[in-house]
DNA sequence: CGCACTCTTGAAATCAGTCAATCCTTGTGG
DNA sequence: CCACAAGGATTGACTGATTTCAAGAGTGCG
């Protein structure tokens, strides 16, 4: 089942920008092959030399980078749409791990392609560039999560942002949305314990903020998981995709 | 005392690669001014929507964000050679704001130029790219160290990577760098609160692991620093500078 | 001299981490 | 159908790391 990018499903969404036929038509030379990873593996691993580009298709993957004792730090979530692993592609080594959260479709785009990607076809170049800054532009969220929210905000913050992002992707229905993550996954992402974690849910879910369970999240105080997260993002403006 | 690329007595350190003649004419084009910033002030607000992209000729800076009620942190620290704002300029908003942290000198290259430069110079604009991740990687790192890192893990952390960094650059001489940082930023940096910051560096001091006063920094121990920051990086290779 | 900034120090308060069980659901094998 | 294991969620009690509050000391500067 290789998806072709010029039949691509998810492009024409309205997260996302338009794109000439003839950029699709580089993007599609570009693309290698079509992944199908199960739940739970990893495709980047920490330390490896060759790992490839990658366009989530379908499902959620997260990047993480852990200590030698077992301590683990998930930087940031991706959903469809996003680029996995373009500094490893550049940096020719890559300094975090990837894994899929979800059962996951993954674009692939050589490394080997990239450079002359930039001779070739600049304004997808661009959008490279652009959907690197874009990542870039979440982890330093998370960095200010990490290392200035209290644990009720940090759990708020991420919350707010995986919601607003997914409602884009019309992941959202009826104000009910697919939420993937365990406990252990938030605690990760958030530099928390998994215990106290799981006590501040407890506590927001109690005062009302919002409700989790079987996977199932909703906002039933949005405003007030907001003002908590003090999260300003307005509508994002539809996005390059590759 | 405006610096012309082909002048430019930085890029030529052993830190960086090599460029073309050609490549520093176009990057010489590109440079549209040469800043001084006094030490303290900022030159990237967060909220600016017209944003330039710079490079670091000499000094320290560093980009943050904060919170309403004030709590800051520090995202990175950009010495010499590093691009600052790349973000900002691609995204049409800057999300953080950048400050001197020493009085700095920085080459100016206009965003308006950006887009054009991927069509007519595409290895300048792969090297833009690859310095964006560059800073993401490193943005990364600061990620883990406030999410899972204790303070004196923290510290050494941050210690041990401004050294590394500096010492490429040449910064460091007989054992000895300047270190610009108060501890206040040390602690803007690492998610600690400032008294806190104070007792574990002193406490890091007594243990012999590095000695800093006077914002002179040296690493007494090298080994017991980095085992502490658990640092694995090898020599980082030279790298591409605009 | 007085002000501003940075660094220090002590004590009290609190947030978050660790340890240790228990519960629940789901899937597997007998 | 039942026993059992595995993964995730939950809870209580305790410990400890880090923050907050408050005060003081050293230094440079107008």
């Amino acid at each position: 089942m290789y998806v072709r990018c010029f039949k691509c499903p998810l492009r024409v969404q309205r997260a996302f920008t338009p794109k000439t036929e003839e950029e699709v038509a580089v993007i599609d030379r570009l693309k290698s092959d079509h992944l199908r990873i199960p739940a739970g593996s990893d495709f980047i691993n920490p330390e490896q030399a060759d790992a490839e580009l990658y366009t989530v298709f379908s499902g959620w993957a997260f990047r993480f980078k852990e200590l030698d004792d077992g301590r683990r730090q998930i930087l940031n979530f991706a959903l469809p749409g996003d680029l996995i692993g373009l500094q490893a592609s550049l940096l020719d080594k890559s300094l975090y791990g990837a894994v899929a959260l979800t059962d996951v479709e993954l674009c692939v785009i050589p490394r080997r392609k990239l450079y002359s990607l930039f001779k070739s076809a600049p304004e997808v170049a661009y959008d490279v560039t652009w959907l690197g800054s874009q990542e870039h532009a979440i982890v330093d969220d998370n960095l200010l999560t990490a290392g200035r929210r209290n644990a009720a905000e940090r759990i708020c913050a991420l919350i707010a942002a995986l919601y607003r992002r997914a409602e884009t992707l019309d992941m959202v229905s009826n104000g009910v949305l697919d939420f993937p993550l365990t406990q252990q996954h938030i605690a990760d992402a958030l530099g928390l314990s998994l215990v106290h974690t799981n006590k501040t849910i407890a506590r927001l879910k109690a005062q009302g903020l919002f409700s989790l369970s079987d996977g199932k999240l909703s906002l039933v105080n949005p405003r007030a998981v907001g003002r908590l997260a003090q999260h300003f993002e307005k509508d994002p403006a539809p996005r390059p995709i590759l």
